[in-house]
DNA sequence: AACGCATGGTGTAATTGGTACACAATTGTA
DNA sequence: TACAATTGTGTACCAATTACACCATGCGTT
């Protein structure tokens, strides 16, 4: 929550630099040990937290708004973004409406007005990202998809809306590509396909389609470490895959 | 194009009941003798098509709005609408901008203003629909898919996307109940999967997989008329159409 | 009324693809 | 060195898809 000069101050900078009724809110996806993640940061002096957004300048294209954006939280420069909805509820941010709506009149107040979202996904490599808290929040971190908190406005419906999108386009986007380190197992790769459908798959028969699909290269090395045998390591033909992926990789899970 | 007595009179409404900057533009697709239909909006006096859009109340559901658009233009009330992405280049409606400058000073012009546009694609029974224009057409009207007229603006992208976003969700949407009518034939139904997949299918494949979805009720009659064997008409069971589709419809076309 | 033609309806063999396993290989540890 | 846990590969079985053949039906023609 801001004090009254903060939000004089943020006013009369959003309102000369952004669209009126438009924000931007993004899931960042990460795969980690397994497990599936989410970025998200926490407010000022409250147990509420929300997912990273923005607003557009008023020139700015929306997918470079939504890039700028993840940049400064992320650190990350080309993220990969995918748009899958918009959020336009007429009392979606009544919550935070109301919270600044006595501190300063109407015209003055960038707050107060109805926003209309909208919602990306962005898939990152976990390793790469940078977690930077933005002015109202006292946090930014990962959140475990097993381990949520509880969510600010109608973040968690975008949430929700962001994980069932990603499901469905998982033949048709280089998700593995993104959400996975440059050299990875067969095992850690079918762990995130798992943890996206929500279901076992077979091992054996995991490990063969993937392969069937062309679009994997398997490296000389083994990955060493594990009390077991070491699983070879692969990385993604890029070529292939988005070739493959135009067609969707063939048959659903 | 509105002269400027019409412009003064339509800013004058717009800008007391419209949220600023955000605009919805729909493709509404019909079916009709084995071809496939989007409804358009001529121009007065130009040889320039668009689609069906308008904009949103202050305080309306941006999906109120769009159901609100479409009745206007086709006399449907519950239409199936569904959002299918934004566009927000910043000069997207450049010509619209500038096609309207002059006439009147920027803070009482209402087209005077970069829109971002959420995308809806509508699936209508042909036969339920009044096309009907607005007040800067002087025509609404169905055109064929493989006979388009030249676009306005990005109408021809949103279009295209619409289409697209159309073939990947042939097995996740009720596409086929919402483009046939009631009744239908097999090859009927074939046809607009054709049509939509942009490719030919195999008549006795096609049929013995639809029946194996158990989404359809075989009917006693037979559709008469035609040179020769007269086909047995079907309509969707649409309980297990939509408990179908929760999964997706098994395997692709 | 008999015939032919174009189209719709049903059956089936061959192929492909998916599923459910068995078994061998490898790695670190006891 | 044997063992436990995990990975890599092979295979038999079942289900689904494909590519057809063949019959049925309705209308037009002779």
């Amino acid at each position: 929550m801001l004090t009254k000069q903060e939000l004089e101050e943020f006013w009369a900078e959003a309102s000369e630099i952004y669209l009126n009724h438009i924000s931007i809110d993004c899931v960042v996806f990460g795969f980690h040990e397994g497990q599936m993640k989410v970025l998200m940061l926490k407010s000022n002096n409250e147990e509420a937290w929300y997912l990273p957004g923005g607003f557009v300048l008023k020139k700015e294209p929306i997918e470079k708004a939504a890039d700028r954006i993840l940049k400064i939280r992320t650190g990350i420069d080309k993220i990969f973004l995918q748009q899958f909805r918009v959020f336009g509820a007429p009392d979606r941010s009544k919550i935070h409406n109301e919270m600044y709506k006595d501190m300063l009149p109407k015209e003055q107040n960038f707050f107060d007005q109805r926003f209309i979202s909208i919602g990306y996904y962005a898939l990152v490599d976990f390793f790469n990202v940078n977690p930077t808290p933005d002015d109202f929040s006292e946090l930014c971190t990962w959140r475990d998809l097993n381990d949520l908190p509880k969510f600010q406005l109608d973040h968690r419906l975008i949430f929700e809306t962001a994980l069932d999108t990603l499901r469905l386009q998982l033949n048709y986007q280089p998700i593995g590509y993104n959400l996975m380190p440059k050299e990875f197992t067969m095992p850690e790769l079918q762990k995130l396909y798992e943890t996206i459908l929500d279901k076992k798959l077979d091992r054996r028969n995991f490990q063969r389609r993937m392969l069937g699909f062309g679009i994997l290269n398997k490296l000389e090395q083994t990955r060493k470490g594990g009390a077991h045998k070491a699983p070879y390591l692969y990385s993604f033909d890029l070529d292939n895959y988005q070739a493959a992926l135009k067609e969707g990789l063939k048959s659903g899970w």
